[in-house]
DNA sequence: TGCATTTTGTTGCAAATGCAATAAAATTGT
DNA sequence: ACAATTTTATTGCATTTGCAACAAAATGCA
């Protein structure tokens, strides 16, 4: 069976240095731009929510929160009913440079798949998503502390 | 055309987490299993090299390396003829996890193809592999200080 | 209702990450 | 031959990352 781990690892790496480097102009420092973009599509989403969708530590989506918070990009507000969770909604400050974001967003999804076919984009597109169910399975179970036998 | 570029990063991110965890075991740190597994295989691979291969910053992979050199995985020999480059090989100890390396990465990815033809394997292959080699063009870019027009 | 479990959030610590800056060897161009 | 540039490696600093441990609210169940 073809191993595509490794390219698919290289690639994200790839586009999240690229990212990062680029979002700096717009004083988002590094992963950042993961939890914002999410929170102005999803408005009221909390944060344990986020971490699950983005798939990193619950701890540290917290704390990216947290900073994003503190220099204004979103804010956190209580519910009516349930006093555990704080949801999350973008700021006037966040909002602004989401388009920002969604831009350069875009303008790598085109460059990664330049010279494919409407096709083959969607092709990709379906594959991928079900790596994504695939893995996403192993992730929560290994992540709650279990051990995969192999 | 379609958004690939979360799905990848779900993906990465999940499958990276579910190593870093299961290679604690082996006493490496977080992202030394990508570096070891290199240098097995490529051995005499100087970190210059490296840190392209896995697309991350040059002193990361200098930071990685030296922690993989400083707990017995790998060691450093200098070149004949080059004063200086570094080559890096793996130590017995090294080599001696090297398997156990190979076969976590080796389910992972019987688990993220799981339900696939292989048929669809080598296709999503082959379409990693062109959008790999589209977007590290513009990761050498910016990486060099470039700034991309979009 | 009452108790155990799950969900959600936070903080302390140890470690990786990456930009900026430095240095020295190698390569290139004239 | 030699000066400018590129390649390779390193360190300082600020930051993110994530495991462990804790706390409190919500939910499930007997």
């Amino acid at each position: 069976m073809k191993e595509i781990l490794r390219e698919i690892g290289m690639i994200a790496r790839a586009l999240d240095s690229i990212s990062n480097i680029e979002f700096k102009e717009y004083d988002l420092t590094k992963g950042q731009y993961l939890y914002l973009v999410r929170i102005c599509e999803n408005p009221g989403i909390i944060q344990e929510k986020l971490a699950e969708m983005i798939k990193v530590d619950r701890t540290t989506a917290a704390r990216a929160i947290k900073n994003l918070e503190i220099h204004g990009f979103v804010e956190k507000r209580d519910d009516e009913h349930n006093k555990k969770i704080k949801k999350l909604f973008p700021t006037e400050k966040g909002n602004r440079i989401f388009p920002f974001i969604k831009r350069e967003n875009d303008h790598s999804n085109r460059v990664a798949l330049a010279g494919f076919a409407e096709s083959e984009a969607e092709t990709i597109a379906h594959l991928l998503q079900r790596i994504r169910k695939n893995i996403e399975v192993d992730w929560e179970f290994v992540k709650k502390g279990n051990k995969r036998e192999y």
